[in-house]
DNA sequence: GTCATCATGTAAGCCGTTACATGATTGC
DNA sequence: GCAATCATGTAACGGCTTACATGATGAC
């Protein structure tokens, strides 16, 4: 998963390791706390798969540099092979871009089967914020999959708590109680949330 | 967290791991997928630290054996110092009860610091399904940490959709703005849930 | 000159998954 | 006798967290 969310940053522009980190932890909510000691590791995995490629002139980051200016001017730099520690921030930056192994690496994840158990939410919510790069019919897959996911979910859960009604722990335990009911709840939401995306997929749009 | 389920459920009856799992698996959400290979490593860790402990007779599965009949033959025999194969199930079964350093560290477990990051929603789910055992000041307090939890994610989310909202993406992007949208409407929803389980507490009752 | 921030990495340890090995009992 | 189910474990592997090591730059 993480794999995944780094190509999916790395494929709008290049990023090095500091950056993409501040990224992930405040933009993908689901990846508040990772942590060098796992992103590192991955840039390094997804490198040696020849999924990225460091570039040669780390872009500056985004706000400060728009678009124009030094980048080019390091550009030039690089072509030189000067290769300088540069300007801003400390330690010389390592910045990768993805590499067309890396683009074929994320079509693939973002399609792959959904996740079983704890993390199958965030699965989804992930592949859910990417899916701008599927084509319709594999957006739609997607949704649907979840679709199926959802109702299962809320079948097992209407039967846990069936089962815990007929339980004696019913009589007792109100918070047990309280908690399967609003899960059952909230899966509900998401069903209609996810059947509403199908809907607005169906008719190629918003609505 | 596997430890508190498993000494949670111990609490209430002794039960060897094969019956944990299928009860892990089915009644708590959280647990399906837990495997073997993650189960009887976590009871003997709980072994060895004294936490629980291999009763002698293994009770019989509960549906079978209505709290009369063999149960006490097998408390006999077992007295006999007789440990010959049970009858029900395959090579031989080994049940464990919980131990009062297991009380002790379940007590502690429950109380812990909520978990960080990507499992506080399960940490918070496992804790209010077991906070019965908890004196009406700690789970109160359970209650409240949630409710600043939620109120985090809330805001973070909130920030998090504006940002994206000021970005070139939120144009092209329907699916990132309706996932971000869905989730601060799930973070509100919970937490007025947890409010209202709050208030329920405080007037110490059902409403 | 020193502190905060930027920046990259490694090492130890924990825990979880998958796959494998083993074997008893029940029902057909 | 064979398959399904019950039952317990181990081994290999992977990946994440925490903590540590290192070092440059810029602000004060």
């Amino acid at each position: 998963m993480l794999e995944l969310a780094i190509l999916g940053l790395l494929k709008e522009l290049p990023l090095h390791g500091y950056e993409l980190k501040k990224r992930l932890n405040d933009s993908l909510g689901q990846f508040r706390g990772v942590s060098y000691g796992s992103l590192y590791p991955a840039l390094a995995r997804l490198e040696k798969l020849g999924a990225i490629e460091a570039v040669d002139p780390p872009p500056a980051t985004v706000a400060v540099f728009p678009a124009t200016g030094s980048i080019s001017g390091e550009a030039a730099a690089a072509r030189l092979g000067l290769r300088r520690p540069l300007r801003r921030g400390g330690r010389t930056r390592k910045a990768y871009r993805i590499a067309s192994r890396g683009q074929a690496l994320f079509a693939e994840l973002l399609r792959s089967d959904p996740a079983r158990g704890a993390d199958e939410d965030r699965d989804f919510a992930l592949k859910l914020a990417f899916c701008r790069h599927l084509e319709p019919a594999a957006r739609l897959e997607l949704l649907q999959r979840r679709r199926a996911q959802l109702a299962d979910k809320l079948n097992r859960g209407r039967e846990a708590q069936a089962a815990f009604a007929r339980s004696q722990g019913a009589a007792t335990d109100r918070w047990t109680r309280a908690l399967m009911a609003h899960e059952s709840e909230s899966a509900e939401r998401d069903l209609e949330w996810v059947d509403s995306l199908i809907a607005e997929e169906l008719q190629g749009g918003t609505p």
